[in-house]
DNA sequence: GGTTATTATAGGAATAATCCTATATAAGAA
DNA sequence: TTCTTATATAGGATTATTCCTATAATAACC
């Protein structure tokens, strides 16, 4: 499972617990692995039984105590194993094409009306990656590298990319669409 | 669940089998919607009791008997409102991401390793789509109209175009790493 | 003559991910 | 004063998908 080794790859940074976690998830990783909080607790409680963490309890009065997850030699090792492995190809999986590939039934302006729906989400899509880098140095805190940073940028980089080339994509479709190069029929 | 109406998609163009179908989805949708046959099979069980396909079973001697699922009013209604309903935002799932997030142990060495490991995958998956593209006329027989055949090849266009423009981010990336860009700590 | 492919079905188990709920306290906002 | 947010945990149910297995007959390949 690679939600595993996401977690292991964060507290091979340092020690966290499941709430920091979730947090982590969500400010960094989210754009291509979202996760659930209640999915990370599961997890960590898996990995610890396999050894892979080790958790320290601190006590805390005003609030809930606190379980720090820290990872073990073991952990380390199935961390650097994993990412030295090739992984199988991903396979896609888009509602969005299935609508697109039975769309003929549709009316042209049903159509276009969809499209630019779409077209729309991902100028928001590449409007919230900007917000990002406006704040990139808030981030840059977080990594303990130049090295460490120059990959988390770089899995932004690989968002806006995909996101622009699709949106040019969509764009240009909408022009042909508007042209007349669907067939009626 | 979107596979219930890609299965009604296609029997909305004639009636299938279970079998039938199974062959469709891998020569057709495959790339953005891959179905396992055992899937399919319980899929079609449900949706007959949801009302949206209805059975006719032919005998058959030399082979098992055939089950012909065909579309239903009340599915053919089911389509058409789902065809015409925004879905929301579709969430991202790479591990290859998380491979990258997390590379910065990793040796240069290692790091080009993997990148150019991606990129002969991502030729190969180009190189496929060209192979679809030349055997076209096979797939257009399928079709049942001009309007229709428009849309399935949109879909192998969107395919072409994100794996083009991946590659050649990675590409690039390759370079700028020759080139000395990544932070050695 | 034996193995594999094709036609045709479908149940069962395992894995993965989401959604909903519950507990508990304190600070701060409305 | 009540509602929301933040801190912190985790179980249970549901949904979605894949993997493995089983049955059954014929045709084609080696």
């Amino acid at each position: 499972m690679s939600l595993d080794y996401a977690i292991l790859g964060f507290l091979n940074y340092r020690p966290y617990s499941g709430y920091d976690l979730k947090k982590f998830f969500d400010t960094s990783v989210r754009h291509f692995w979202p996760a659930d909080q209640s999915q990370i607790y599961k997890t960590l409680a898996r990995m610890s039984e396999k050894g892979w963490v080790k958790i320290k309890v601190i006590p805390q009065e005003a609030r809930p105590d606190r379980k720090e997850y820290s990872i073990t030699k073991t952990g380390r090792d199935e961390l650097r194993k994993w990412l030295t492995t090739p992984l199988p190809p991903e396979e896609n999986r888009s509602a969005d094409m299935i609508q697109v590939f039975f769309a003929a039934q549709l009316s042209d302006e049903e159509i276009l009306g969809m499209f630019e729906r779409v077209a729309m989400l991902m100028r928001a899509g590449l409007e919230q990656y900007a917000q990002i880098s406006r704040n990139i140095e808030d981030y840059s805190e977080y990594t303990n590298s130049p090295r460490e940073f120059f990959f988390w940028m770089l899995t932004l980089d690989v968002g806006v990319n995909n996101l622009r080339s699709s949106l040019a994509f969509i764009e240009n479709l909408i022009k042909r669409i508007r042209n007349g190069e669907l067939p009626k029929t």
